[in-house]
RNA sequence: GGUCUGUUCAUCUAAGGGUUAGGAUUCAAGAUUUUCAUUCUUGCCAUAGGGGUUCGAAUCCCCUACAGACUACCA
């Protein structure tokens, strides 16, 4: 079998989303790989809006794909504006102009009369109610309803009607359709980039509604087909879901005579879910406690749906995630910025199966993009959450903070549990770490140690360090002695940075404040574990 | 039910006829940090099952099982 990839073609890729709700991260997927294989190969990445159902437009889905395109990093070349909308005039950059299908309603009927001429379409003129009496017959006999040769010239159809019935009838009826006529027994072999040679014979295909005149719009296979023509798109990169219709957009492809030109296929798996079976869907990440969409979505019914921004994602690390879920680059490389993976991307490492999605992955690809971020950066996204509490503090402070937590977090939101303690003094204590490191002696080394630590100037990380360790060799204490009871003080729990580090940062007066403040309520509070 | 697609550790995946089947995430243990986290080391864990072809199969072929998608005047 030869591959049938056109390499001399100019690449043009598409992502073609129903605005019909919220974009999914699968979908986002999709849109990523058009991109990177855009970016690969020279080409051009272009958005079009495939609304030809208005009866499932969901107000403000079309403003969230392209919000969502925005926040990722994945900008089109074709079919946005500069300022983010949907091309709607034609221009030198977006010469196809409009994107958007329900915009470009004219222009498919003619497309679909050509078939008709041809003799590879006919017009249907079977009512809903017949249509659905055919299927529940079918079912209620054990099968399914197939709208094909076996069947069409029972039905209420062109196809033996004198021309001039057909003429009257297209004028006083207005519900009727045109429907692909399928070859009857023919084996359509078709070449798909991800998977291989795919054969489908053509006895078990229906002939598909392509135009109605009720809405006078067409049907996604001819506004697809005839849309990626005029568009020159070269390559179709879509989701699995549309591999059962390849043989009609192939036989569509052949019917109008653009067979020699029509574009390469190839088709993603599907995102599956965490656990058990089935497609990823909205209800997992209720169930999971994880995203399923880039962006926070609120219904139009009301329905709140958590977005990975708004959980503390960062877009790079989004990305990267979702890049390596179905594609690799061969090589142990995890991380990548969007630029490498456009510099890597091909069509040929891409995986065949499902991919499960894993919520852990996610945020451990969180946490590596925020341990690589600059503390400076940081700081700038933890002063909002600090001014929330009504905390206002120097940047040269947030700062130093974010340094020395960053490597204990995955996401900006987890910086106050793990740092509040530089802000506000400690409210509750630890009780297995008092337990542990409380003392009956701690009491009275730990006024020492205030002494000591008054003593000392500068306030530096370094000269305290040295201050303490001095006083611990001359009293021949082993540094466990204090230490822990230090933090406790200080913290309110046994965790975080260096001890000494906390002390420089927290500044002496508040030291001083926090040791004898808090060793006696610790004395306190120790005693009542005791007792009860 | 029918058609198509798929199946390597729990998860993402590498290995396009010859490797002790590799890496990453998760989990566990140890080291480091007298804290926590990071980091490092180690460990656990896989070719769905059965037949072929071959000197040799995760890899090629067939069957079975399982999974998924599709089966609208939706996309």
């Amino acid at each position: 079998m030869n591959n049938r990839q056109n390499n001399s073609r100019k690449v043009r890729v598409r992502f073609a989303p129903s605005p019909t709700g919220a974009l999914h991260m699968g979908g986002v997927r999709t849109a990523l790989f058009n991109y990177l294989f855009a970016r690969r190969y020279g080409g051009t990445f272009i958005l079009r809006i495939e609304d030809t159902d208005a009866g499932r437009l969901v107000p403000g889905a079309e403003q969230y794909i392209i919000e969502a395109l925005q926040w990722c990093g994945i900008v089109p070349d074709e079919g946005l504006t500069a300022d983010w909308k949907i091309a709607e005039t034609a221009d030198a950059r977006h010469p196809h102009a409009p994107y958007r299908q329900s915009q470009r309603k004219p222009l498919y009927r003619q497309y679909a009369e050509d078939l008709v001429r041809a003799g590879h379409a006919y017009y249907a003129f079977d009512t809903a109610e017949t249509l659905d009496k055919c299927r529940r017959e079918a079912e209620a006999a054990g099968q399914s309803f197939t709208y094909n040769y076996t069947i069409r010239r029972q039905m209420d159809t062109s196809l033996d009607m004198p021309l001039d019935a057909v003429q009257r009838r297209l004028l006083s009826d207005t519900h009727w359709v045109i429907r692909f006529k399928m070859p009857e027994n023919r084996d359509v072999q078709m070449h798909d980039l991800i998977r291989g040679d795919i054969t489908v014979n053509t006895a078990t295909l229906d002939d598909k509604v392509l135009w109605k005149r009720a809405d006078e719009l067409p049907t996604y296979h001819l506004a697809n087909i005839v849309d990626d023509r005029l568009m020159a798109i070269s390559h179709v990169i879509r989701g699995e879901e549309w591999l059962p219709s390849l043989p009609l957009h192939y036989l569509l492809y052949e019917a109008f005579g653009w067979s020699a030109s029509q574009p390469d296929f190839a088709h993603l798996s599907l995102l599956l879910k965490p656990d058990g079976k089935g497609k990823l869907s909205k209800r997992d990440g209720e169930r999971h406690g994880f995203p399923v969409f880039p962006l926070q979505w609120l219904s139009p019914a009301g329905d709140i749906s958590r977005g990975y921004r708004e959980d503390g994602y960062f877009p790079e690390a989004f990305v990267n995630m979702l890049a390596l879920l179905g594609w690799n680059p061969g090589t142990e490389q995890e991380l990548f910025s969007l630029d490498e993976l456009a510099a890597l991307f091909s069509l040929e490492r891409v995986v065949k199966s499902g991919a499960r999605f894993n919520p852990d992955k996610a945020r451990w690809f969180n946490q590596q993009y925020l341990k690589s971020k600059s503390d400076a950066d940081l700081a700038l996204l933890y002063r909002p959450l600090l001014q929330e509490k009504g905390i206002e503090v120097s940047m040269e402070k947030i700062t130093a903070v974010c340094g020395l937590i960053k490597e204990r977090a995955t996401f900006v939101a987890d910086f106050w549990d793990l740092s509040s303690y530089f802000f506000v003094p400690p409210a509750t204590f630890d009780a297995k770490a008092v337990q542990k490191y409380w003392r009956p002696e701690t009491p009275d080394l730990i006024r020492q140690l205030a002494d000591v630590l008054s003593a000392v100037e500068p306030f530096t990380k370094e000269a305290t360090g040295e201050a303490v360790h001095a006083w611990l060799a001359d009293r021949n204490l082993p540094p466990g002695a204090v230490m822990n009871a230090l933090r406790l003080c200080l913290v309110g729990a046994a965790k975080g940075p260096g001890i000494f580090d906390i002390i420089s940062l927290l500044g002496k007066t508040e030291v001083e404040l926090r040791i004898t403040n808090y060793e006696l309520r610790i004395t306190n509070y120790e005693s009542g574990i005791r007792n009860s």
